[in-house]
DNA sequence: TGTAGCGTGTGGTCAGACCACACCGCCCGA
DNA sequence: TCGGGCGGTGTGGTCTGACCACACGCTACA
């Protein structure tokens, strides 16, 4: 079955391969286009093409020169390839921005019930490894940053984004945080365009900043239940709030689909 | 900030903006790569190298010929992407093997969660619309067709994919499916490697039959918290019984970093 | 009227060329 | 002897042109 491949998959495979056997780790140079092509027996064009998709796929990085920064390196970014699927795919309507929506809310409310979770249970066992207590210094310095009256809307949602990016990374879950980076840039712009439609953005931004204080504190205080609630109503609450609810009628509805049984196209 | 991209960066813009536009929508052909090429002022190879990257995202299926089957249409199909992002992030230690199935984990449950409460809502309301109703057709199906004795390791691990993908179906949501689909692509060579140290199979598999029938019975029976406890156990129960569990000894707990934080590589 | 065969347009691939870039080392001047 | 400037060299980035395989559709022939 690998015969009739076509010669961009080929190399895929073959990449692949020497990723699984670790033959190439994070941190290794690919070799050349040229030396690829001539050992795999292929045209440069497809050795190209195959790296093209890695690349976005936020496998490798590549930079032209000569040197040791030079060349196709292993990097294994995962949340570029995953911004670039979500986005792509809602972008063709494969994801419906509903559905988008409703995933984010069931990875947010598991991260903050984990962290919730570990919190309490670091401090009930009052050990004094202080590395089972999850490190929610960037979460915290966030909330600080988005105190200032003087940000922008968009400034604010940029950091809005990454507080709650930040909550996943203190999960530790990285195709979590991946998943939720991918989510969220896939809706940035429903996102930013659901912020000018608010009737007032100095009472949302306020209510957000509370919200937020509310769910890191449940959070510290070994909530789980009520982190997990407090972050579902968080963002249901500013998707509902937000012009983006004409979009959602059915954000926790069951009938997404129409009377055809096909997804609602939106 | 539009100019100083990369030739294929540009191609890959349009073709987004187009699709944001809605003036390509699922189902329409791309214009050929002569054409695009020269419309946009690059080389057919740039517009091949982003064409490329779409096909692999899913977006869109290319064939040769001529007709109306031939050429380059957007598809919009989730699930080819993910399954190659999943699979290739972890084969390049992106992702933790852990990571994917704690994610797997959190997502399983809320599929089943959510099946079980429209499942309840349904029948407390005895509504004559049964489309409110999920459709468990496919699953019961998948269980019917795990029965059979005469499978082999392989066949009833693909049957055993395709019957937790159903379930993920049924849910509706097609994000939740996709990246399900994709988890599970990416370490269905630990899967499968693992069940070949199994000290019974014949055992296992019963086991594995015997929770399957007791998930759709949760379900059906519109028993959420049951049937969210019998899929985290069924998933974990089986991770723990495979030689998989060596790799996975943290599985539920805090600690998947090594002594300097970064994340240990299995 | 039916069918066999060729024209045509498409993606798939390759070879070769050129450019920009970044390093590396030689060479020349101080 | 030491220092800096400058070209060589290898890399990715891009374009061009060519050829192939394929599938459709039309035409010409039986």
């Amino acid at each position: 079955m690998s015969i009739e491949r076509r010669a961009w998959e080929v190399v895929l495979q073959n990449i692949e391969l020497d990723l699984l056997s670790g033959r190439l780790r994070p941190g290794d140079h690919l070799p050349p286009e040229r030396a690829l092509a001539a050992e795999l027996g292929v045209g440069r064009s497809s050795v190209r093409e195959a790296i093209r998709v890695l690349e976005v796929l936020g496998l490798l990085r590549t930079s032209a020169g000569s040197g040791p920064t030079a060349g196709a390196i292993i990097v294994a970014l995962p949340g570029g390839g995953m911004s670039a699927l979500m986005r792509l795919q809602v972008a063709a309507q494969g994801f419906p921005v509903s559905d988008v929506v409703k995933t984010r809310l069931v990875l947010e409310a598991s991260v903050v019930t984990e962290l919730a979770e570990a919190s309490a249970q670091a401090s009930s066992t009052m050990d004094a490894n202080a590395s089972l207590h999850p490190d929610l210094t960037t979460p915290e310095l966030l909330l600080c940053a988005m105190e200032s009256p003087a940000l922008t809307e968009g400034e604010f949602l940029a950091l809005d984004a990454a507080f709650h990016l930040a909550l996943a990374t203190a999960s530790g879950n990285q195709v979590v945080t991946a998943t939720m980076a991918g989510l969220r840039s896939a809706i940035e712009g429903y996102v930013r365009a659901g912020a000018t439609s608010l009737t007032s953005w100095p009472d949302t931004s306020a209510r957000l900043r509370t919200e937020h204080r509310a769910i890191l504190g449940a959070i510290e205080a070994g909530d789980p239940p009520a982190a997990r609630s407090l972050v579902q109503s968080h963002i249901a609450g500013y998707y509902a709030e937000t012009h983006l609810a004409n979009h959602l009628p059915d954000l926790f509805a069951n009938d997404h689909t129409d009377a055809n049984g096909h997804p609602v196209a939106r």
